[in-house]
DNA sequence: ATGCATTGTTCACACGTGTGCACAACCGGA
DNA sequence: TCCGGTTGTGCACACGTGTGAACAATGCAT
């Protein structure tokens, strides 16, 4: 090694600028009573130096750290991992630094909170995880700001920014009853989360309205084994159109009634508009959330939230929009 | 708000405990000059309060803040997820915090270092990053030791972990001429890394020990879209087999081999052996790296890196296994 | 020349923690 | 009683930064 010396200090920089210490603070900062030509001299003399200020101490010293917590759940599953890249890079633009954790488990969401606080996180940010009650009342014993995106299960005063499943469910049936279906099934996930009952509900809803009814109904758990193995039954009912709670249900659905009957099949919907959805392979219509601007909400939300001493409560939800393809032309029926 | 109390400090155990706070310190750190009873106490009074030691102070105090940064590309790409998932998981368990970012372009690896710095990490990750070179130009300006997952670009003192592309690419090539192909191709990705052009290198090499040339080579980005559009071309040269760089690669071959031709194709080997590769509709064979191996690695080799001042370099490598699959039974070929 | 406002800079403290050193308490041996 | 050794605890400093208050310098008015 050719020098163990530690980063530069802000110390240094005021030497070589022939200043305090607390100059070089104030001029970086752009404090108005710093003159413009030490301001440039200081800038100089970091730039030579190639002075970072140390994070950490200002994380002390100012008692916002700029890091904000991300507990993220299945990252196997492309949509998370999508929506974390986005967080993290819309993060990045507001200059904060994502310290990230997975919380599969109840005890694991929990340690995962504990360990954020410990790191003096300026606000959490829970992507579509389970567990939330647990979350919920770590950030409330720590008094950290909080925001669950994709699941509202909290009490009142959380912040939440989600998409509307429930007029999703809606803009589905639409679309099937356009394209000529007459009878409807729906395959379900096995999470209990309100987001994954109001698809349901706004789906059986809308057909109620149209004078339809389900006629028939699956539950898995949101792997692709398991739902192929499930699917036959659910195909059995012979509806003409399947909304599926997943991209990853209506795949192995796709798959399942390919096996089954190969020159016929239901209409078929998922849900996240994943890119596999757009594979000519699948084709399959889907719903998309619209991550691109949920992210850009949550990121903004959790920054307007770190000076706030989290008083506010912003409960936002966003439009969610239907993706057409192969998988619902009229034309691929029986 | 019913309390704006900050966050309990280890003053306030000290004053219920009635002892001074480097008591306290020292008796959670487990000094073996403090007495059983009082440490008792300690504990007791700490539980009490639910207090959680500030890691931003202890960092500043010790130079040393248990985070660990991570860099890392392409999120989108299924494999890239789940090495990041585990990543995270192990780091968790050695008590490490992951702060990722992602570094898609040049200079967007460059900040991320940068504000790695910042923060004071005690390492860095790397994971199948482009742009190694900038980053092991930036770890070393700032004196933290680095990883490379996936990659061994850098000079010869910068430590990876990686999967033995090489003999891999003879794997699948042992495997394909067993499974009665006499002519082969290769599908290559877009990048120039060194184990990219390894695992080609393995293949042929491996190829002409038994006497036969590649008759086919073409290359994608690695994107579903994009490769359809070339598989075409590579498939009308009429190789037995196909070896792809890339599950992704391997994916859009199938697909398009279905669309020309439904009742014949080439094996086809992906690689990363990603979970759709075990999908029934693709059934596809793949080399899989033993990312549970390569991250428990990294992550120790990490961890010994930390209290080190980085004096000792470790360059490992991981030997992957193939996992046969429906994509290269003899049956299916024409 | 002295008082006062303005401007630019420095001093000193605080953030919460770990730890070297000094120090108190106690005990046993002379 | 005095001394040396052992054991447990407290004082005070350091980590690197931001910032209120004090202070020097200058200009202006009296």
């Amino acid at each position: 090694m050719d020098k163990l010396k530690k980063q530069v200090r802000s110390f240094e920089v005021a030497e070589l600028a022939n200043i305090s210490r607390s100059t070089v603070s104030r001029a970086l900062s752009g404090d108005p009573r710093i003159s413009e030509e030490t301001r440039a001299r200081v800038e100089a003399a970091a730039a030579k130096l190639g002075y970072q200020p140390n994070l950490i101490a200002r994380g002390l010293k100012n008692q916002s750290t700029g890091i904000v917590g991300v507990v993220v759940t299945d990252l196997d599953n492309p949509y998370h991992a999508h929506a974390l890249q986005l967080l993290i890079e819309k993060l990045g633009a507001k200059r904060l630094a994502p310290l990230v954790f997975v919380g599969d488990t109840a005890e694991g969401a929990e340690n995962a909170i504990a360990r954020l606080m410990s790191y003096q996180v300026d606000a959490v940010i829970a992507l579509a995880a389970p567990f939330s009650k647990q979350i919920v009342a770590a950030c409330r014993a720590g008094k950290k700001p909080l925001i669950l995106m994709n699941r509202y299960d909290g009490p009142d005063d959380v912040s939440f920014v989600c998409g509307d499943s429930h007029r999703a469910g809606s803009i589905v049936a639409d679309h099937l009853i356009e394209n000529g279906a007459t009878s409807f099934a729906y395959f379900a996930g096995d999470d209990t989360t309100s987001i994954s009952a109001d698809r349901e509900h706004g789906f059986t809803q809308r057909l109620a309205e149209k004078g339809f009814e389900l006629t028939g109904r699956a539950a898995s758990r949101y792997d692709h084994a398991q739902a192929m193995s499930v699917a036959p039954m659910l195909l059995a009912c012979g509806a003409e159109a399947i909304f599926c709670a997943n991209d990853t249900l209506a795949f192995a659905l796709l798959d399942a009634a390919r096996t089954m009957s190969p020159f016929g099949r239901p209409l078929i919907v998922g849900y996240d508009n994943s890119s596999l959805a757009a594979w000519p392979a699948y084709a399959l219509t889907s719903v998309d959330q619209n991550l691109e601007k949920m992210t850009s909400v949550t990121v903004e939300t959790a920054h307007a939230m770190v000076g706030d001493a989290h008083g506010g409560v912003s409960r936002i939800v966003i439009e969610p929009y239907l993706v057409a393809r192969g998988s619902t032309s009229p034309q691929s029926r029986t």
